[in-house]
DNA sequence: AGTGGTCGCTAAACTGATTTAGCAGAGCAT
DNA sequence: ATGCTCTGCTAAATCAGTTTAGCGACCACT
């Protein structure tokens, strides 16, 4: 790969100047005293032999290698995971950097390798990241350099880029409130591991808490909450099913994400009832499906690719300490309507 | 990031030798004559420093650096591209290999940076993928070294991985022949620009191919072939409702992606038709939501993983240079059944 | 004439590994 | 005593850059 490159000596030679000339004027150094004419000699010379620096090199010298290491536990499994990455790309080239992207698969075997591999290559700092919004510990290996958390925060108190769950919990109760709902909302996706234990997750607690606090604010109070093991779309249309049977129907339905929502919409086509004219439907993630489903589903957007790029502009431009909180934009679509009474 | 490493040098030191012999012994260089003792203790030196060998500075030396170049058109807008990226990372870490990942966007220019920015690392070998099977021109740039096409193929006879999706498509109509459906067996998604444009996609061609060439086997021709702009959930819908306009309802259908069949399925419930007792349904892709629909969806999963494996194989140990096929395994799933009659 | 400063540039050290070439000493035959 | 081979090891070159220290020429000032 790459052989026959043109090298700073030669460059140097083409130009009639010495390696070290040539590499200030190619690396813009302030203060030197190189002639105009030298910089034209150089610069020509670089163009014509299209020469590009050898990073290896450059690297072995300066310790910098304007690459980032991107570990995450797990990103297969999640279709967001690859709009995480776009993110933090984007924001990487247009400060000229590039990404190493290793997986741990939550294994601390996996992980000790990631972590070596990385550190190895001399990488300028580590973004690590967390599929599921939850609270993790890092490795002390990779406490030598710059860390930035992508969707997980630590005890450590080290920069983190998460989002705003609980300004979504907050969105989603106003937007039932503002077309009406008041005592028929009922909720879907209860989970006392995902609200209690942080490790699992931070979103679970903080939507309830931003729905909960808009409610109460507005002295209304939740119909029915439905526990689901998982946030599966069968979860969601054993929950709905359930919510069904009960005597008073309800005029809206709040889902803990877009699967179970799913799942929701299965039950009610089923029960022959139609969303939203009988039944608003309102969500979390903007999940794929969200725009899919008929009719569209009004949800909360996982804003990932800002959080990638967010996570990189912190890593490499410094800045807060304090969690950084990324707005979950509503989504309003059709499945959104006034109750029916 | 990673300062105050324990360098060679300090190793040779410890262990009372000189560098080259440190080299030599941690390297495992075959007919050196050092001393049984001689590795004793340079191994206990490393150990006991934590010695850790700086890449770049190797990489200088030798030209390799344990890296290679996942370089992709489009990784955000598919919920796939991170099986590939997965099932790559898996086989490059089995290799002692490490992914830099970069993307063109479609955009010539972001193509051109990425190319560059890889090539100054120096990286081993060139992973060129596309998010969707199609055909394509590789730039010149990366010709230099190794690279392996995945999910595409190209003109120069490079190597190559893709789906076998010709065999999809014969899994997928001898399914429906097994259950005893003849003459009324529909297809939604023919597409033209995708059939006839191989820089659009190839696996439309080929699924159609597939599902032709062992439906005329079995003398049994489509009821209807809907053609559709693009293979969303809307134009499924709106071909299954054209379907079940017409005076002959089919049997089964056959959906040249899931996102289709998701669509059908809408238009399906709308009339009140179940699936499978009313209509079969099989489809192509095995997306996530094929398994979350209701009856749960036959279909043909593209092997993402063990492409990404595939191509670093194929890269790192060299192999066959005609165009490497993954067989795309059938999912027997809930929406099947035979014909009502 | 000597001193000092600026200008325009370069030699050489340095980064941390691998690799080539070769040295000192022992053992053995002549 | 000389030459030869073998053993066990090392000095120094090398990779391609960056950086430090400083050199020679020229000018101004005392």
């Amino acid at each position: 790969m790459g052989r026959n490159r043109a090298t700073l000596a030669d460059v140097a030679r083409k130009a009639g100047l010495s390696k070290t000339a040539a590499s200030m004027v190619l690396n813009g150094r302030e203060g030197t005293r190189l002639s105009a004419e030298a910089h034209q000699r150089v610069f020509a010379a670089a163009e014509e032999l299209g020469y590009r620096p050898n990073l290896a090199a450059r690297s072995l010298r300066t310790r910098k290698t304007a690459t980032i290491a991107f570990v995450s536990d797990i990103v297969a499994t999640t279709r967001f995971a690859g709009d995480l990455i776009r993110g933090a790309l984007d924001a990487a080239r247009e400060r000229d950097h590039v990404l190493l992207i290793t997986e741990t698969q939550g294994d601390a075997t996996f992980e000790q390798y990631a972590i070596e591999a990385v550190l190895d290559r001399q990488v300028d700092g580590v973004i690590y990241a967390a599929m599921a919004t939850r609270r993790l510990m890092v490795p002390a290996a990779i406490l030598g350099g710059p860390v930035v958390l992508l969707n997980a925060t630590s005890p450590d108190g080290l920069p983190s880029v998460v989002p705003d769950d609980e300004g979504a919990g907050r969105s989603v109760a106003t937007a039932l409130l503002e077309l009406g709902h008041r005592d028929a909302i009922a909720l879907i996706g209860r989970n006392r591991l995902k609200e209690d234990d942080p490790e699992v997750s931070l979103a679970a607690r903080a939507r309830l808490h931003g729905i909960r606090q808009t409610l109460d604010e507005a002295k209304v109070g939740l119909l029915a909450e439905c526990f689901c093991t998982e946030w599966l779309p069968e979860h969601g249309y054993a929950a709905m099913r359930s919510l069904l049977s009960k005597p008073k129907r309800p005029s809206a339905i709040i889902c803990m994400n877009d699967r179970l929502a799913f799942g929701a919409y299965q039950a009610l086509g089923e029960a022959g009832l139609t969303v939203p004219e009988d039944i608003s439907v309102i969500s979390f993630d903007d999940d794929p499906i969200a725009a899919w489903l008929r009719p569209s589903l009004a949800t909360t957007a996982l804003p990932h690719e800002q959080m990638g790029r967010r996570a990189v502009e912190l890593l490499l431009d410094g800045g807060a300490t304090e969690p950084s909180l990324v707005p979950m934009p509503l989504r309003r679509r059709r499945s959104l309507a006034p109750p029916a009474d």
